[in-house]
DNA sequence: AAACAATGTCAACATTGTTGACGTATTATT
DNA sequence: AATAATACGTCAACAATGTTGACATTGTTT
């Protein structure tokens, strides 16, 4: 049995994506402006701080647009110490990306912000329900990025295994 | 019981919704661009043909954004006669927007690209975990904005029954 | 008449995206 | 060793979309 999938459900979907969306982003920029910074920032310092190491070109995957933007931002953080770099060791033109004190700071600031949007949001939601949630985000992503973004979260949930519990 | 609100797993919704409103909103671009218009131009379309006759007040409050950044694209599509403009009939200082038939044109075949992503995507769903999807995209949006939401969702029901089926 | 409301408009500017061209290390290939 | 390819950085110009501030128009309310 399949979802249904009525005009009016569907329009209604693309305009709950787009209100989540709206509101969710929003709750950091406060923060945010404090330093100057900008949501394109708030990208980079989220997806350095979850994939420490993380190389330029894999960042460029991620957020999809072109080295000339990418730099821009990634620039004045490097410039601002909140982000650093450090050669690659075995191929030495990688530049693997490290959030320093300072940018893990704010970065953990940005995410309690956005933590306390979530379970607010979705306290009284069985696992069951939270699940189907989670795999529905999943699906929507392109077939082919999907694997990319698990590869991710595993990759991430070793490095964090150990330390957190 | 709750859903499990895991540093870990609160990370990867965050970056679920990410990943799923960039490779969602992607779709209709190529579409867009032959009429030298961008999402801003599509998102005047979307709610223009949800909700005709919506006011210009109501549309910044959908979109939140200033009324000089929605007239420049309002102003494109109603000079490109995509998008009209009626007098209110009690008070005439308001402007209703409504589409062209050019204009509703290109908003289906906007709305039929991501209808197919939608379906594409969520085959194979269960009608109760859909729900769940779209309670969980409610549920994300600010508290005083979900009324909001509802009812218009409420209204667009209403116009359409009995036209549709 | 005066105040307020809904909309439109002009101008200046900020952020974030784009493309094109070029430079610099470093590594891989022939 | 020479050449090509890779990873990254940078300069410049420009486009889309956001902002604020100021002001005009028209219509409604008091």
């Amino acid at each position: 049995m399949e979802f249904d999938k009525d005009e009016q459900g569907l329009y209604e979907f693309i305009e709950l994506l787009f209100f989540a969306y709206r509101d969710f982003t929003a709750g950091p920029d406060g923060e945010l402006m404090a330093f100057g910074f900008g949501r394109a920032h708030h990208r980079v310092l989220h997806f350095v701080s979850r994939n420490p190491g993380l190389m330029v070109a894999e960042l460029l995957d991620i957020l999809r647009v072109s080295k000339q933007s990418l730099n821009r931002v990634l620039k004045q953080l490097i410039e601002e110490k909140f982000v650093f770099q450090e050669q690659g060791a075995g191929d030495r033109r990688r530049r693997h990306l490290f959030l320093t004190a300072k940018g893990q700071e704010l970065a953990d600031r940005l995410g309690a912000i956005q933590f306390e949007q979530i379970s607010g949001s979705l306290k009284g939601f069985s696992p069951e329900a939270y699940q189907n949630i989670c795999d529905g985000l999943l699906s929507l992503i392109a077939d082919d990025d999907q694997k990319e973004v698990l590869g991710r979260f595993d990759e991430a949930r070793k490095r964090n295994r150990g330390s957190d519990e």
